[in-house]
DNA sequence: ACCACAACCTGGCCGC
DNA sequence: TGCGGCCAGGTTGTGG
């Protein structure tokens, strides 16, 4: 589910409602959910810590711990995170309850049980992979060429791939290479100076519009605070197929690439 | 090293 | 109503 926008929103979000708090106890009802270490030493590490800050890397929530380590969430597709009091009930699908010292409770929640949770000393055993984060001052077009450079897979499997920029998924790689008039499909390393300029400056604009839009709600995504996200009411191609493109009036076409239903404007989109 | 694809899960929707 | 097939915002492992 969540891109980088959506994960920056619940961080945003849970950023009031938990940190400076303690954890009291930590229940897991599906232990899979634990990537690493193994449950009994998860539960015990968090256990008595302290919610010192959130922070984010890619699509990954980093939760750092209060004396010591961090606390790793990936949401995946469908993961869900709220706070509620500590005697409400349990929806569907609730994997994990980590209660607070003031009485109440972090749920997680996860229909398809994608999403990890991790706890790490350094958080670059989980996160150290990543490539840089779109929205900082210091990601430049440059850099973005430099890994795109050579490279013989199509341009849309490369934004989805973290280590080329860390957190773009299947919307946001959509809208971005549609304002950029970039084929999907194209290579990346033959993506000449000016098409890669365009894309570096359409993945900020969009993310920064979907991050004032508070994320795109398609289906289950919804932020702590359960309003939702207002961005798929901006999006310009996805899950647009058949109907008119924003700037040409052409058909918008669906196909597939690197597994994943992509949607494109044939027309200002052109094949290179 | 790079690339494409199956696998991990559950539920909603569509056509027959 | 029921069943098969396809779809869903992500990542990882495998095989070519």
């Amino acid at each position: 589910m969540p891109e980088l926008p959506e994960v920056e929103t619940i961080r945003r979000e849970l950023i009031p409602l938990v940190v400076g708090k303690r954890i009291v106890r930590v229940e897991i009802y599906w232990s899979r959910l634990i990537d690493r270490p193994d449950l009994d030493t998860f539960v015990r590490g968090l256990e008595g810590r302290r919610l010192a800050d959130i922070r984010r890397r890619g699509k990954y929530l980093i939760w750092d711990l209060d004396p010591g380590g961090h606390w790793i969430i990936h949401l995946r597709m469908t993961g869900q995170i709220y706070v509620r009091p500590g005697n409400a009930p349990v929806d569907p699908h609730t994997h994990a309850r980590v209660f607070l010292e003031d009485g109440q409770a972090i749920h997680y929640r996860d229909q398809r049980k994608f999403g990890r949770f991790y706890l790490v000393e350094d958080e670059n055993d989980v996160v150290g992979n990543l490539g840089p984060e779109p929205l900082a001052e210091n990601w430049t077009a440059e850099d973005l060429a430099a890994r795109l450079r050579g490279r013989r897979a199509r341009v849309k499997s490369l934004l989805l791939d973290q280590r080329v920029v860390a957190g773009l998924g299947n919307i946001y790689a959509d809208e971005a290479l549609f304002l950029a008039r970039v084929h999907p499909a194209c290579e990346g390393g033959r993506l000449d100076e000016a098409a890669v300029r365009r894309l570096h400056a359409a993945i900020h604009q969009v993310l920064i519009e979907a991050l004032d839009a508070r994320g795109s709600t398609m289906s289950t995504y919804l932020p702590p605070s359960e309003r939702k996200g207002g961005y798929q009411q901006q999006r310009r191609v996805y899950r647009r197929a058949g109907m008119p493109c924003p700037r040409c009036g052409t058909l918008i076409a669906r196909t597939k690439i690197a597994g994943r239903s992509t949607y494109f404007c044939p027309q200002c989109q052109p094949p290179t």
